[in-house]
DNA sequence: CGTGTAAGGAATTCTGACACG
DNA sequence: CGTGTAAGGAATTCTGACACG
């Protein structure tokens, strides 16, 4: 969980050079809510490994022709799948450990 | 091998932030090769994971009265002996194989 | 809507040096 | 030897705005 890919360390710089994206891009995209730095004291932004990872979708979505709103909102609705996905697999097995009680 | 912790993109106030070190000692323990940090065109130092590891480890030398000269041949030790091993390892497998030939 | 850019300022980092011990 | 600090400058980043399409 709280491992290196997660760490927002990086600056805005290293990550324009990683992902090729501009730094205009990289602070519209937050603006839009598809990401979201941690900031250090003075303001600077900082990223982790995910969020490269992140933006390198969201890059491959704009070429689709996709708006920032449709990403964001297919990004929602895979958030909501997941957590539902979840709740149905706890709800699973507590019934079959019920059943299963000897 | 070419993973997240090898990655030099850490700025230096937030190693400062994530030893405990002072910049002053991070940059003195460059000066005398125990870490050797990326530099960006414009000269700004950018450290891995893996450079704060070995700082934490430095820190821990260092506490224990080590001098820094002390903590570098311990490095290149290691470092030695790990070649050997792999080249003992290395051999070992081909006498083998040549013995194991049907 | 998404992105480039010039503008002015603030935060961050750099180096070489002096200080102390 | 290892580290703090003040000094001056350079690189990096920040925000709000205008521009284009």
């Amino acid at each position: 969980m709280a491992s290196y890919k997660e760490k927002k360390v990086i600056p805005i710089g290293t990550v324009s050079e990683l992902t090729g994206l501009s730094t205009r891009q990289i602070r519209y995209y937050e603006e839009r809510k598809l990401i979201i730095p941690e900031r250090t004291k003075g303001g600077t932004r900082k990223y982790s490994f995910e969020d490269i990872d992140t933006l390198m979708e969201i890059a491959n979505k704009m070429e689709d022709g996709l708006q920032t709103f449709e990403i964001r909102k297919s990004k929602e609705r895979e958030a909501s799948a997941m957590i539902k996905q979840k709740l149905r697999e706890e709800i699973k097995g507590q019934i079959e450990s019920h059943f299963n009680r000897p």
